[in-house]
RNA sequence: GGAGAGGUGACCGAGUGGUUGAAGGUGCACGCCUGGAAAGCGUGUGUGGGGGCAACUCUACCGAGGGUUCGAAUCCCUCCCUCUCCGCCA
């Protein structure tokens, strides 16, 4: 949610923000009529409570002075229905310019590059080489059955399109990166590890801006106010929702593994095969709750925690600083990681790291006590993928495929996977 | 799922229709007292939204949402959550 003050007093830098994202500027001008509406509601109605207050004082003392009151209480009656009428537009007024405020995306900071998509993501920094195979390099979807390590057959069989059953080695390589990526953001980065719920209540994903705009993406329980999470980003942010924090709690740093269920609406063809895409994939989530003016170092230092597991497992990749028309709804600012995927000679993201400064704060009133005191502050938050599991997986396969087929296992991982190498069964 | 109890401010806790935004206490802040501290005394101490936009002022908020009433923390309805017992289950 973006601020009122910020609305009112300088519409044109939204008006503008909208059209840098590729958004509907004209509902900065909705916006601006329902405002006005309903601060003309609201001073009437108050005025009138006012009033209706005063009166009913009146009679409560009259009455207790034993006098007849029902000459005033009918006077009020009038007054009363006047309140009822401009309640209920106040409350339309009201709920229209929720509507519209939810609506709004984030605003994209000065560092961030203007375009309309990917193509004008800014390439920030390279780190690791590609590595130089003398074979073809296989992509993961034929490495991963021939390895016997993940089933793709017989997951579409389970559920359908989009979901994929990890077997022997490719279930315990899945176990072991998880385990691997949260004892490093445990024990060298300081994060708290969290077990969240795997299903929220529909306030939580619109704190975090998954509601109500992108409905189509998320998958929701039949009869019940409950969704899979989307991203871990969901239950650890709305951990604090309606709280006040001491400052000195700030910042707050939490790490969880998670499934992920995503709809995948409107993504028919894309990424059909393999594990890239799927319905169910597993994450390793990082979230930082920081006091306002860290916000801009913390995005550095969680995407810092973030390259810290590729270099550790000595894979190639870039960081990229999205676009305008890239960056998703509630971020001002994102660096996506990519790394190198030999099978389909090209950088594909395996974490997104936002700076989502006081938006979703905002909307799922997350704020701090400033500890010289005054008035409660929002925090800024922060989310970024520590790593997204699956497309690891993918990258060491890729990365680390050897000419017989087999799969070297990274040095980092051998005590977790307690083998070095992933060979086809014999 | 069934039965019962309960949800009040940072915390404890009073309050069943009328200056109650809410007694009292604790905590916290400031002041007095003290050589210093404790104790004691005094004052202050919620959040949101409006208007002036400074002092100030109005309004809403006692789990959430509706209703009754001139007037509701207090009465009625629905829902949510917590606790206890039963059932079921990992």
């Amino acid at each position: 949610m973006l601020a009122r003050e910020l609305l009112r007093q300088d519409p044109d830098r939204v008006r503008q923000a909208l059209t840098d994202r590729g958004a509907e500027a004209a509902l900065v001008d909705r916006w601006g009529d329902l405002d006005a509406d309903r601060r003309r509601f609201l001073v009437e109605v108050e005025q009138l409570q006012h009033q209706r207050n005063e009166a009913s004082r009146a009679i409560g003392q009259a009455k207790r002075a034993g006098e007849d009151a029902s000459e005033a209480i009918a006077a009020v009656g009038q007054v009363k229905q006047q309140i009822e009428a401009l309640e209920a537009q106040l409350a339309t007024t009201d709920e229209e310019l929720r509507q519209v405020e939810l609506a709004l995306p984030n605003l994209p900071v000065a560092e961030v590059p203007v375009g309309a998509d990917e193509a004008a993501n800014r390439l920030e920094r390279q780190v690791g080489e590609p590595p130089r195979f003398d074979f073809t390099p296989q992509a993961h979807w034929d490495l991963g059955p021939s390895l016997g390590i993940l089933d793709f057959e017989r997951g579409a069989k389970l559920a359908g399109a989009r979901f994929t059953a990890y077997l022997g080695l490719g279930a315990r390589l899945e176990r072991a990166l998880i385990q691997f990526m949260l004892d490093i953001h445990l024990d060298e980065h300081g994060y708290t590890e969290v077990l969240p719920p795997f299903l929220v209540a529909s306030d939580s994903l619109v704190g975090t801006g998954q509601l109500p705009k992108f409905a189509e993406d998320l998958f929701r329980i039949a009869d019940h106010d409950l969704y899979l999470i989307p991203t871990a980003e969901v239950p650890l942010t709305n951990l604090h929702r309606e709280e006040i924090l001491e400052e000195s709690a700030l910042p707050l740093r939490y790490t969880a593994y998670t499934p992920c269920f995503r709809a995948e609406a409107g993504s028919h063809g894309r990424d059909v095969r393999g594990l890239i895409r799927q319905h169910q994939f597993n994450k390793v989530e990082l979230v930082h709750l920081v006091h306002p003016e860290r916000s801009a170092e913390a995005l550095e230092t969680l995407t810092g925690h973030a390259e810290t597991i590729l270099q550790r497992l000595e894979l190639p990749y870039r960081l990229v600083t999205l676009s305008t028309g890239d960056m998703g709804f509630s971020a001002c600012r994102t660096y996506d990681i990519e790394v190198w995927l030999p099978g389909q000679d090209a950088y594909r993201e395996i974490s997104s790291c936002s700076n989502c400064g006081d938006f979703q704060a905002r909307r799922a009133g997350i704020r701090f006590r400033p500890a010289e005191g005054g008035k409660p502050r929002f925090v800024h938050t922060l989310n970024g993928s520590g790593l997204a599991v699956g497309r690891t997986l993918i990258a060491i396969l890729e990365n680390y495929q050897q000419a017989d087929g087999s799969v070297v296992v990274p040095e980092a991982l051998r005590p977790y996977l307690r083998t070095d190498r992933i060979v086809a069964p014999g």
